[in-house]
DNA sequence: CTTGACCTTGACGCTGCGTCAAGGTTGCAC
DNA sequence: GTGCAACCTTGACGCAGCGTCAAGGTCAAG
């Protein structure tokens, strides 16, 4: 007769394995000798044998059960099964090679290659780093949200960037955002907005603009973080422009028809 | 300012993940509002954005801390890492895949091929289902301790299965291991058996012999099983054969020294 | 006022054991 | 006989990453 390392010896598994098994109903407690201690016959080593080889093939403790007493076709269809799963896991680990690599390749975490293009583009147009962060955070969050426009939003961005115009107003910016909130020149600068914005083409608003939620989140991280932005929307409102993320024209006065 | 689940949303993970990296301290409890609800800014939402990303990629949480804030160094030293553990885990998920493989190939559990071949020309000699069964038991438990052995021991079972007088005694053996404990016909068996052994050449015995411990187990295997294993042992003995699964000559009484 | 959708903390569940803890047993050396 | 190491026992916590009740408080709309 076997005491319990013995057997665990036997089958290549630790003790507390053993005990284990017994606790999971795969492995009969066994007789207790007269101080209590289990007693193993070599019938417990074989079935043993069969559980760790069972588990060390990846089947799940609770499917080892059935395994053992299943005929040939069902043994057959639950190893299908399992190696369904095995195969998943394997699939997933892959994606999740996949990612790390593209983590350890970009510059930045959670953005696309042409947002860190963009961003890259910024901050060599004499962008401030912490602009060009605040801009990063801007875009982790749309990215979150439509990673499928994406494209689309940076190839629009870095065209915009192509302008001088542009590239000065974002340079201009940088100081900008550090300003008190009651800054008189933040008017100045809302004044040069509105002029910037009078040379856009009334119908290109709405190509590149984002999801009102998404943009009600942008403008409260606008409104976090800059002093002076609830004083520089005050003043576009004034000149007709209305929103910050997806500014646009406040709507002509057209009375609403109702019933 | 944000909900909990409006910031899980925005991050696509659910409001107990949220919760989960709170408690982790990954993402710090934010300010509560005048009912104790969590209130989030936009800040919040790119830090959990980056906590998925990370833990997406497989990272564990427990390293996501580090990773968030590591400069690119570190950064890259830890991704490589995690692409280890990553690749680590996918070998292993294939050599499970392969093991389940080989179990859905071969007719029984924990024994390799040539093992299953051999008790397939058992089975084929006209040898009992209940005799292979326990034969098969048997050779588990060795294929367990030395399985670099198995191919050797089971080209020496298939070779002595060549011989039809072989396979003629496990057929009657087949018989004998259902007879009782005081069966006379047993002290036949045991003559006949004898007189087999004394065919097989004085050197033979050690070539093919198991370890001792491993011996006794299936030795204690046969005299649990079968009734009539101790009858036919104590007759062995008077023969000059001791022992059953590592059968030998008893030794020839050379007196030992002492001191 | 009610209802349904959210929010809170607390706690158990899952997987497969590893790892104390606290105590009893066995076997061997002296 | 005594001491000591090496066993054995049950019980319980820990691990990763949340899912899922439970039991209650809050908010907004009808």
């Amino acid at each position: 007769m076997l005491t319990i390392s013995q057997l665990a010896a036997y089958a290549g598994v630790t003790v507390r394995a053993v005990r284990h098994y017994h606790a999971k109903g795969l492995l009969p407690e066994p007789e207790r000798d007269h101080s209590g201690y289990r007693r193993y016959d070599a019938a417990a080593v074989v079935r043993l044998i069969r559980i760790r080889t069972l588990a060390e093939a990846g089947v799940p403790l609770s499917r080892v059960q059935e395994l053992l007493d299943a005929d040939d076709t069902a043994f057959a269809a639950a190893i299908a099964e399992i190696d369904q799963r095995l195969r998943a896991e394997i699939r997933e680990r892959e994606r999740h090679r996949k990612r790390i690599a593209m983590l350890a390749a970009g510059d930045s975490l959670a953005l696309p290659p042409e947002a860190v293009t963009y961003l890259e583009a910024l901050r060599e147009a004499g962008v401030s780093d912490e602009m060009v962060d605040a801009e990063r955070d801007a875009w982790i969050l749309v990215a979150a949200q439509l990673p499928e426009r994406m494209l689309f939003y940076m190839e629009m961005k870095s065209q915009q960037l192509d302008d001088p115009r542009v590239r000065e107003l974002y340079r201009d910016l940088t100081q900008v955002v550090r300003w008190e909130a009651d800054d008189p020149r933040l008017d100045d600068v809302a004044d040069r907005l509105a002029a910037e914005f009078e040379t856009v083409p009334e119908d290109a608003w709405d190509s590149g603009a984002l999801p009102d939620d998404l943009a009600d989140l942008l403008d409260a991280v606008f409104l976090d973080s800059v002093p002076g932005a609830r004083r520089i929307l005050r003043r576009l409102e004034k000149h007709g422009w209305t929103g910050w993320t997806n500014i646009r024209p406040t709507q002509p006065a057209s009375p609403a028809v109702r019933r």
